[in-house]
DNA sequence: TCACAATTAGCTGGTATCAGGGATAAAATT
DNA sequence: AATTTTATCCCTGATACCAGCTAATTGTGA
């Protein structure tokens, strides 16, 4: 029997999720997660061979803990699901270790087909996430940049609408400190003015809207 | 028995809707479709009482089709299915005729006992979208602004970080003429600059990403 | 403790954006 | 046919943004 462990806050899609592979007489479904806390409680009772992971859990930004979830579980095979399909975002799961990346509006038959494919120590793409890798040069960004703890709160306030005097006002620094930092995220993010950076940061999920 | 169908290009999702409503004895679910286009065909030939339909088809706009549904079939109720949550969002949606807005992460007992709100005439919001509405000052915008057609190009092509001059030289028109397309939509989204405007575009689903 | 990264701050100069007006011709609606 | 909407273009002045540097403190990990 293959364990299977699935981690999304979603109750419909995993109703869906649990339904299909139920079917399947070879898969056995473990345990079932809302957030990456309970996935992480949940594990060292039970293992799997299959997780299937949300990419943007309300808990934590699922890309951060992969690294995590191999270093303590190096047999268990990762599958990420998500809702957007970005390069440098299936490209950085990817090369944390993720085995497969599976976009939510996949068909049925490719989910399977994907456990089967992961399983056989295969990495596991599902249509529409090939299509995006295969175009590759829609964005310059290989892998999703790393902000400091700085340049991520510049970033969200900047992205709520506020001036550069405005975020220096409300962080207690000079106007000058702000730049500095606008022009790190505009070098990280590879664009010419922060307005891009701050759409691809919600794009990749760096921030929320 | 109500009829009900179901509307939304997630088939995983769809999979759980399906299972979860199918467990009501007295649901009946009449049709499933994957697109606006199908849905208007499909309608044709076999009439519901209840719409599930998804805020973010690829094929159109969702909140620009409630009103010619109603039109059309004023007996059926729609209840609005979305991952999204935005007061204007929600507000137009309702504003249109939609009975329910139901957020896709609700609760599944939520999504059952909204259906039964909805049959008996009450409108329903789950409990996510309720707080939301409670909040409601979390934007100022009451409902989705209307673009005109250039308005929403220049709108995408400023998301896509071009500055005014090269939007003037990529659309042939003058740079005037961009500033102030540039601020009817300032004003229209009541914002202070357009990079707010467009992260609400996206929110809102007015443009894609 | 010794690099190295992160945070802070400053400078110049050029360009873009925003707020505030106003104006005209072509479509679209009524 | 008359009115409204849409799209086009122009102006000024203030402010914000971006590119390109330099450089002094904090931390922090090796």
């Amino acid at each position: 029997m293959i364990r299977i462990v699935i981690t999304d806050d979603h109750p419909l899609l995993m109703e869906g999720l649990k339904n299909i592979l139920a079917q399947q007489d070879d898969f056995e479904i473990v345990n079932c997660y809302a957030s990456s806390s309970d996935l992480f409680l949940g594990l060292k009772k039970d293992q799997a061979d299959i997780l299937l992971l949300d990419i943007n859990l309300s808990d934590s930004n699922s890309l951060d803990i992969i690294e995590e979830l191999i270093h303590k579980y190096p047999d268990m095979r990762i599958i990420m699901l998500s809702v957007h399909n970005e390069f440098a975002v299936i490209n950085s799961a990817l090369q944390k270790g993720a085995y497969g990346y599976i976009q939510k509006n996949a068909n049925i038959e490719e989910i399977i087909s994907g456990i089967e494919f992961v399983l056989q120590g295969k990495k596991f793409l599902c249509k529409q996430t090939k299509s995006v890798m295969d175009k590759k040069s829609q964005s310059d960004l290989k892998v999703i940049p790393k902000l400091t703890r700085r340049e991520k709160e510049i970033l969200v306030e900047a992205a709520s609408g506020l001036t550069t005097p405005q975020i220096a006002e409300k962080l207690f620094i000079s106007p000058h400190t702000v730049e500095s930092h606008r022009k790190n995220l505009i070098v990280k993010f590879k664009t010419s003015n922060l307005t891009t950076a701050i759409k691809l940061a919600l794009e990749y999920g760096i921030i929320r809207a």
